[in-house]
DNA sequence: TCTTCAGTTTGGTATGACAAAAATATTCGG
DNA sequence: CCGAATATTTTTGTCATACCAAACTGAAGA
């Protein structure tokens, strides 16, 4: 039972348009960075009225495929994991205001990031081991900077997304933080904290080096199961 | 930098709109199945164009908060994981499209059915082991129907996202078998492939029953490598 | 060459119209 | 009196047109 929104028994004149506009985007005859035409030219060119084109625009924009801000005209943008993933911000926003979506998105995070850690464990080579370092180290500098401190914090995960050598991993980082950001940045940060969270980052660095996947995974979930409590004690999302 | 589509710094007066309905559908004013008033009520009842509403009517239904089917009513859609996942295909399919697309969602999969079947292995209860038994059962009746395989197939893997209990996980199953059967349906389907698939399918059960995730994901990876290469067989894709 | 400013282009919105399909009311047969 | 066929009214999809304000363009001026 699977449709998508385009996928109706009967079709609008704007799908055509939309389909035509797609194929140019993917092929390459629009690229990344040119502005669509000017709508009346494509009323002109392709005989439809311009309700029909605007549609067809709208459409391109919620998927992604062109970026539209009003007044100006669309640009197109040539998908990336991250501008895909960056076109469903909207939908997925929503899963964190279902009762516990947070804690689901949090979860799953826990399990993606375990996942990361043992693959690091088991397979990190002497460049990820350094980026890794180095991360750690940055993340040591900034203690009693707590802004600072988040910014490291997070480019420490993000090492971990990164080692897997897939595209898309990246680009599920960048979605979680930016999701979750909004309920963590809120949040008191103490240099306290900060302490401790390091401690931590240096611990599953410490067993990645060990290359013992599993006590890589406990100090992980450990980590997070921590920072899920400080999320949990400073708001009642539930 | 993240901002979504609608998020600009000037509005249209579409977005007021999209606004209100978003806000009443999360709060419950207009119910799951609700269909929205016509767009000539909203006109009157908002003061705004024919124009702006409709454009407010099809963002909502890219952003599958309402479904529109072509000359109906939009109905409301309760967003729940399935319904965002579902909103976002069209944007994943292009995922799909970029050179080893295919590859990296593949890749994405084993390695999180990996960490579902250690989940498994450690967590699943009597009831879980029932359902993993029973599916099991399905899968070893249907050899000789490659289409009913199939199905039985995706049922067995779909027991391993429902163990964690975690609501998000069934539908990014549901999303994975979505967007990857279009590149599996066409494959060549044999008695004997299912009976080597129904024999990783057992493997992976017992290991599970075992109690042992190392084994339980081994017997997983090996699972998927080989269909991978199945895919690959059949496909130029890369 | 850079800035300024007027004229032109273009997107956002409003209106009105009409065909075709859907929803609803009505009539007819049992 | 109830259900089916039919007529009527809504409602959506599309088009055409118009207007405003913002963005763009190019010429005039510093």
């Amino acid at each position: 039972m699977t449709r998508t929104v385009t996928d109706n028994a009967q079709h609008r004149a704007a799908d055509n348009l939309i389909l035509t506009f797609e194929r140019q985007i993917l092929d390459g005859t629009l690229k990344d960075g040119d502005p669509l035409p000017p709508e009346r030219e494509i009323v002109h060119t392709y005989g439809v009225s311009r309700t029909v084109v605007r549609e067809a625009v709208l459409a391109l924009s919620n998927r992604g495929l062109v970026e539209a801000r009003p007044r100006f005209r669309p640009v197109v943008r040539t998908p990336g994991y991250d501008a895909a993933i960056q076109a469903v911000s909207s939908v997925a926003s929503r899963l964190l205001s279902v009762p516990g979506g947070v804690r689901n998105l949090f979860d799953l995070r826990i399990m993606m990031e375990a996942a990361l850690v043992r693959e690091a464990a088991l397979h990190a080579n002497r460049d990820h081991i350094r980026r890794l370092q180095d991360a750690l180290d940055d993340n040591a500098n900034a203690i009693d900077n707590s802004q600072r401190f988040f910014e490291t914090d997070i480019a420490f995960h993000a090492v971990l997304y990164d080692i897997p050598d897939n595209p898309v991993l990246p680009s599920i980082h960048k979605a979680y933080t930016d999701w979750l950001t909004v309920h963590w940045a809120k949040m008191p940060r103490h240099t306290e904290r900060n302490q401790l969270n390091y401690a931590s980052h240096k611990r599953i660095f410490e067993m990645i080096l060990l290359r013992d996947p599993d006590k890589a995974e406990t100090a992980l979930r450990d980590h997070l199961d921590d920072a899920w409590r400080q999320v949990r004690e400073t708001f009642t999302d539930q």
